[in-house]
DNA sequence: GCATATTACTTGCGTACGCAATTAATGTGT
DNA sequence: ACACATTAATTGCGTACGCAAGTAATATGC
């Protein structure tokens, strides 16, 4: 157990890795957007008002509070968000979707998706990539705010 | 299939920022090391001379050359690592890990070994685990250098 | 209802990283 | 053998990040 423990974190830390490496490329390349920015606006995508505040955007994450203030600012200049102050808690000020980041995103999420599909494409079947997303589901299982 | 890639992918993200938090938090109490530089120094302890070279490190990490010879500077300052030309190929630099190296690798292993287990250990079944393990393992396969 | 604590967000600062240019050495073609 | 390409490593530079401090607003305790 505890051997198979150790090789299944040092194998996702490796996958990751490589992972990131490929779609960080690939989505650069079609989309303005890297894979950091692509995330974000996909957690804004699937959140009930297409809005988070910034402090729960951080949480989903991992980052810091201050990376999504700044993070947010190139994009609100490209149309993708804006910022919605809150009525009730003038502290809030949510990163909200516009409706050209929703398009932005919706085509973001399909390159995602080609390029995920690709990973799987040579030996694997369908069963094993359910397994894997269920097992990956299980380790996020215990926490808020998992993506799709 | 091209929805349970998508989930698989997120999911790994996801799963391995909250890692990445989590081991970065422990390992770094217990010995001095943060997670890149433990994993840094397990790639040496399981390289042929237990050396290799900058960028092959890089390669293995998944990180710039020049990131592997900034972060050796402070592990050679700590003696955990030392500088090794090759006498065939002046171009060439080891990094090659001490004996101080060792003795504290194997300890930062065994933390991470604790850790992983400590992951697993609530709601997941030694065969679940060995499972994933080895579906990340598929994941890896067709690249070099894979770690333990 | 007022003082104090907590929370959301921003900003300054230091650090870590990748990219590109540089230097030095080895490989390759003729 | 010599010119040129390639490779390893380092360094300058710009960027992105986290932490901690600062500011403003809301919540809590008495």
């Amino acid at each position: 157990m505890t051997q198979s423990s150790l090789t299944a974190i040092l194998h996702l830390f490796q996958a990751q890795a490589r992972l990131e490496e490929r779609f960080s490329g690939a989505l650069g390349g079609v989309h303005g957007l890297g894979l950091k920015e692509a995330l974000f606006l996909m957690h804004l995508q699937q959140a009930p008002l297409r809005r988070l505040t910034r402090v729960d955007l951080a949480k989903r994450l991992h980052i810091s509070a201050s990376t999504v203030t700044r993070m947010a600012v190139p994009m609100e200049k490209l149309g993708l968000v804006a910022r919605q102050p809150d009525p009730r808690d003038a502290r809030l000020a949510y990163v909200v979707l516009t409706e050209t980041g929703q398009a932005i995103v919706t085509d973001a999420r399909a390159t995602f998706e080609r390029l995920a599909t690709e990973v799987f494409r040579d030996r694997w079947t369908e069963q094993e990539v359910g397994q894997l997303a269920d097992l990956l589901g299980r380790l996020n299982s215990n926490q808020i705010g998992v993506l799709a």
